[in-house]
DNA sequence: CCTATAGCCTGACGGC
DNA sequence: TGCCGTCAGGCTATAG
């Protein structure tokens, strides 16, 4: 379920991999993950340039022909790049593919369909219009300016801090584990906040996502002590050895130790 | 204005 | 053995 730790890692990725090689062809293998554009559009763009740089902002990804023309990819909840080389290394799920000429493959792999990729002009310009908020990691938050885009929410934390148009890139793993290490009950109302519980979640929040974006290769690093990796019903607490409970939290799963984290 | 909720999508899994 | 309901959580659209 890609946020921003996968989003961080993905970045690298296609850094890595997808950079600076002319595009031979573009296969789109199901034309609903597109966004407002097509296969002949995208072709027409793209066939011939290449990638220049890559852009992340929330959960979107940016691949920037540095002229003029960007693809915004966005990855649902299953969707993930994969580059391959050879056939057989081609993933399960390739929706859409980009040849390189140098024989390489970029993939757009999405198995729930979820996910989308569109053709843009100017990410700021998509940003805006999608009306995301700043990204934690590259947007360089500073706490007040947390609290500005926090503040004035009358629902639940969780909810608020998954909300995409306060701040971008958290979503539902993020946010129950930021509250786990900060010991706050995920549906405390915002407005009940006290600053210091307001801080402990700021401090928290970057210090999850850097760590877990060095575990998305190796999700045996997630340490131990993070609530993740005790994600089911009567578990272990890591912290107090009570019991993990499954609660819903504006419809979504969310775990929590009670005992840790009360109201 | 605001927040909460249903539904989209596909495959894994458990019960019968 | 195999069918079928439920669940997973990115988002958007709509209801409240």
């Amino acid at each position: 379920m890609p946020e921003l730790p996968e989003l961080l890692y993905f970045k690298q990725y296609l850094d890595a991999t997808s950079l600076n090689q002319p595009i031979q062809a573009v296969t789109v293998h199901n034309i609903k993950i597109l966004n407002d554009t097509s296969e002949s559009d995208l072709r027409e763009s793209l066939v011939g340039r290449s990638f220049v740089s890559t852009l992340q902002h929330g959960k979107y990804l940016f691949l920037q022909t540095g002229d003029n023309r960007e693809v915004e990819l966005h990855f649902g909840m299953t969707g993930r790049p994969v580059y391959y080389e050879h056939e057989e290394s081609k993933p399960e799920y390739p929706r859409l593919v980009f040849d390189f000429e140098n024989g390489g493959h970029l993939a757009f792999d999405c198995m729930r369909m979820l996910g989308e990729v569109g053709l843009i002009e100017d990410h700021e310009e998509f940003i805006r219009q999608k009306g995301l908020g700043p990204d934690p990691i590259t947007g360089d938050i500073s706490f007040p300016r947390f609290c500005e885009l926090i503040e004035d929410s009358r629902g639940m934390i969780k909810t608020t801090l998954m909300d995409q148009s306060r701040i971008a890139g958290i979503g539902n793993e993020c946010s129950e584990e930021i509250l786990f290490q900060a010991r706050i009950h995920p549906k405390t109302k915002v407005r009940d906040l006290t600053e210091t519980a307001l801080r402990k979640i700021y401090d928290t929040m970057r210090e999850v996502v850097e760590t877990k974006a060095k575990t998305v290769g190796s999700p045996n690093l997630i340490p131990d002590h993070w609530i993740l990796s005790h994600r089911e019903d009567g578990a272990d607490c890591p912290k107090c050895g009570g019991e993990i409970k499954r609660i819903e939290v504006s419809g979504r799963g969310t775990y929590i130790c009670p005992n840790c984290q009360e109201m």
